[in-house]
Formats: structure tokens, sequence, C-alpha cells
DNA sequence: CTTATAAAGTCAATAATACTGACATATATT
DNA sequence: AATATATGTCAGTATTATTGACTTTATAAG
């Protein structure tokens, strides 16, 4: 079975043009490029004493305004606990707002506060700086194909939940 | 100069079809296409019980062999200290080889052993068979897009020292 | 109405990864 | 001989994550 499969593998990546040193390549493109789309965010939020974990959850609390809880942790894709501390700064520090939930009281629905919207435009900013840059370097043809080949490598599940709601 | 620039970016915004919704789309994707990307090396370490930062280690002495300590620094952008846990774990249990400098005796290059080579086999397959499934569902195309959109991406000092040593 | 389930929040212990600062050793350079 | 470089190490701290146990409040099911 191996075999049989690295047959059809190899003449499919033959025609993609698909050598394993090119495979690796673009993985070690993924990894240097996500560190450096991360990096202007880190300077900012030193000021803030917060980590990336606060800019995730500033961003999709702005992205996905009044989402629930729960809804952020399975963006997130981690712990309650672990959300729970990072949340907890953002609402006493004044920049989320956790109102409760107006059908099930149980449910609390996230806001940013006009501070928590001055650090997501704060972080926002940089990071869209560095992309529109890069899409402008590249062209839109490329951004097409970096758009779609982003889509094929992320987990089938996430897929479905980030384009259902575009769609 | 901040006026002159905003108009010029404007226009080519337009061209492009550079809306902040559609520069926060691609900011999004970035974040879960990484997070898939890294998803199945997370559970393959957890078996020996190492974390990304031995992964990330194993890649880069695999595809750089002999390669210097400090090579190592810069190309991960950590401390040697935060190296030299990881490292002396993995010389430890076998999986990393490091001889004396040839030239220079202060040196040290690192090297692979057959059980390190076993580790990074282990990862390297499993992410390139989803950079591969990607790839093959995006088309070749879409591909070149991908890669030049993530070169633009990274920091210039990085693709410089990334792009010099394939050419 | 009572019980069970669900959403959110919290406490405690632990782990992986990173940092700064200080210092040691061996080797190379001046 | 003095200085600089490459590597290694010790100690302390921070961020982000985990698991497990438990509470509070509110809704749903019996």
């Amino acid at each position: 079975m191996a075999d049989h499969n690295r047959v059809v593998t190899n003449s499919m990546d033959a025609m993609l043009f698909l050598t394993d040193d090119q495979l690796l390549q673009g993985i070690e493109l993924m990894y240097f490029a996500y560190k450096g789309f991360t990096s202007d965010p880190d300077l900012i939020l030193q000021n803030y004493s917060y980590g990336r974990a606060h800019h995730r959850a500033v961003h999709f609390i702005n992205r996905r305004k009044g989402l629930k809880v729960n809804d952020l942790l399975d963006i997130l894709g981690i712990t309650k606990q672990s959300l729970n501390r990072v949340l907890r700064q953002l609402i006493d520090d004044g920049l989320v707002e956790s109102r409760v939930g107006q059908l099930d009281k149980r449910e609390r629905n996230l806001f940013l506060t006009e501070e928590g919207k001055e650090l997501d435009r704060q972080l926002s900013d940089a990071q869209r700086k560095r992309m529109r840059a890069a899409y402008r370097a590249a062209g839109s043809d490329a951004v097409q194909g970096f758009r779609l080949v982003l889509e094929k490598i992320m987990d089938v599940e996430t897929r479905n939940r980030i384009t259902q709601d575009k769609e």
C-alpha cells in the first residue's frame, strides 16, 4: 500500500512540480512568514503587558461582535481556564465588556469597549499594513493563490466554520 | 508625506480590491492555516514529550546539516539559554550530535543521528502530506502566488537570509 | 417542582517556551 | 598577555497552555 501510494503521489507531484525539497521550502516559508506576521503586534502588546492570547481575543471579539464565550473558545481552540485568565484581564482593564445574554441569561456576549477598540485598531493597523504591502508587491493573482492555498492547508472543520460565516 | 502615501495607497488598494475586511480575512487565514499547519507535528511530538521548539531545531539541523549553534540561534531568533534546554535534551536523548568544529574548535557543528532523522522523517512526512494535499487542491498557479505572498510577508532580513541560500 | 444539563467562572497544580542576568570554559585574535 | 568569541550553564521570572475539581446561575426535562 505504501508503495502504491508513493507511485501515485510521485506522478501527481511531477505534474505540479512538487518535490520534497519544494514542499519543505513551503513549510519554511510558512514558518518565517508567520513569524514576521506576528512581530509587529508583539511589539505593540508589550506596551500593554499583553501577549498574543490577548491579541487573538481582542481580534475575534471585534470581528464577531457579541459572540459568546463558548464561541470564542471554539474559535481559539483552547480551554476555558486558559481563556479565563486573558478575558478576566481584558474585562478588568476595561477593554472588553461582558453582557448577560438577552435570550439565555447564562450566556455572556462579548464586546470591545472604546479602549478595547483602540487597542484593536493599533494591532490591526500594524498587521494590515504588512499584509497590504505584501499583497501589493505580489499582485492580485498571487493573492488569490495565497488565499486558496491557505484555505486548503487549514483543518476542514476550521475551513467549514470560517467559510460558512462568509457565504 | 503621510497624506501623499495614503492617496497612493488607496488607489492601489482599489486596483487590488484591498478592503480592510479583505485584509482582515487574510490575517485570519494566516492564523487558522498556521494552526492547522502545526497540528499534525504537535500530535507526533507528544509521543516524545517534545514541543514545537524541538521540532524547529530538528528541522533546521536536518535542512542545514552541520550548521553552527549560532546559525541555529539566528534562524530561530531566540536566546541561547532558550535553545540550550531544547538542544541539551536532543543531544542527551541521542537525536542530535554536536561535533567540535574542524577549523575553529570553539564552534560546534550540529547533525541529526539516525534516531534524529527518524523523528524528522515522521514530522516532515506529516507536514509535507498536508502541504502536498493543499498544493494539489489549489493548483500550481495558486502555489506560486502562495509562495510569493509569504515571501513578501516575512521580514526583509529574513527573506534575504533565506533566499540567498537558494540562489 | 425537582432533577439534570448547560454556560460561565474560578482555584490549584503542572508543563513548554520564552526572557534577562550572571558567569564559566575553551579557543582564537590582537 | 589581554581581549574577544562561541558555547554552555544556573537561577529567576513571565506567558500561554494544560488537566482536574468545583461553584454559581440559568435553562430544560422529567
